[in-house]
DNA sequence: TATCAATCTTTGATACGTCAAGGATTTTTC
DNA sequence: GAAAAATCCTTGACGTATCAAAGATTGATA
C-alpha cells in the first residue's frame, strides 16, 4: 500500500505509519538467514508451544490454512520441525521442532529481538506509552468503521 | 510480519504498529471496487501526472518494474489507461489515463481519503504531530540501523 | 446406527511481488 | 562512426498469500 497521493493531512500521516512499517519489513529481512518472517514466526510460535495443531498454529500466526500447510511441509523437509497425526483425532497434525529447529530459532529470536529493541532506540517509557495509546486508538477506529464501499 | 511471540515491551509496541497496520490494508482492500491497491496507487498517480513514463510511475508508486508493466497491461485491458510510445525516445512509453479510468479513479481516491480520515477520527492536531513525530524516529531508527546479520 | 454436519488438512486456481535475464533503443566513449 | 555502456520495458522463474473446493475423520441427530 503506498497511499503517498493521498492530499490530506491525515492522510500523509497513516501514509508515514504504513511507509515505516515497510521500512522496518525490509530490513528485518536482512537478518533473518533466508527464513521469511512468516516461517520465522512459526518456528517462534512452536518454541512457545511444544507440541501445537496445524490449526492451532495458523491462528496464533495469523495467516492461511495452506499457507501454513506448504510452510510446515517445507521446515519438516528441511528437518526443522515433526509433524506426527494426533493419537486421539486422526484429523489434526501435531508439530513440533526437532532439536535442530528449536537451536536455530532461538538464536533467530534473540536476533530479532534486539533488532525491535533498537528500532525504539532513545524512547522514554513515557514515549512508547503515548504511542501505544494512539495506536490503539486507530486500531479501534479501522474496526469500528462502517464498511465504505464504492457504490 | 508478525512478531507476536516477541517477549519485550517495545517488542510488543512494532508488534501493535504492525498489526495495525494489517488491520488498516484490509479494512481499505473492502473499498477499492475490485481495484488492488497498487493498480489504483497506479492510477492514482495518474491523475496527478497526466501523462508519464512507465520508469517514473514505477519510482512514484515504489514497486517493481516487472509488477507495473503488468499492472498497466491490465488495466489498458480494462479501458482505464492508454500506452503510447515516446516520440523522442522509443525506449519509454507514456501512460496516461483515459475518461473511463479518470472518473473511476477520482471517485475511488476520494473514497480512500474519506477513509484515512476516519482512521484518526477523534486525534487533535497536537496529537497528529506527535504522533507524525515518533514516527519519523522510528522510521530513522529503521534506516540508520546497522545490519545485524545472523554469524 | 446411518446420515448429515462440522472440523482439520490439503490441493488447485489466482493474484501479487521480487530478482534476473533478455530485447530494443539511446548515449557514451574512443 | 563503431563498439561499449546505459536505459527502458518485457518476460520467466520463483516465493508467498488468499479463497474455494475436496478428502478424511469425527461428532451430532434422528
Amino acid at each position: 500500500m503506498n497511499l503517498s497521493i493521498s492530499c490530506t493531512e491525515k492522510g500523509r500521516l497513516i501514509y508515514a505509519l504504513v511507509s515505516v512499517n515497510k521500512t522496518i519489513a525490509q530490513k528485518f529481512d536482512l537478518c533473518t538467514d533466508g527464513f521469511s518472517q512468516t516461517r520465522m514466526d512459526l518456528l517462534a510460535q512452536l518454541e512457545v508451544d511444544t507440541t501445537i495443531s496445524q490449526k492451532e498454529l495458523q491462528q496464533r500466526v495469523n495467516v492461511d490454512n495452506a499457507a501454513v500447510t506448504r510452510h510446515l511441509k517445507h521446515l519438516e523437509t528441511k528437518g526443522m520441525i515433526e509433524r506426527v497425526r494426533s493419537a486421539t483425532d486422526n484429523r489434526v497434525i501435531l508439530v513440533s521442532l526437532t532439536a535442530e529447529g528449536a537451536t536455530r530459532i532461538t538464536r533467530l529470536r534473540q536476533q530479532k529481538d534486539e533488532f525491535l529493541e533498537q528500532l525504539l532506540e532513545g524512547f522514554t517509557a513515557d514515549e512508547q506509552h503515548q504511542l501505544t495509546q494512539m495506536i490503539q486508538r486507530i486500531e479501534t477506529n479501522a474496526l469500528t468503521l462502517p464498511k465504505t464501499t464504492v457504490t
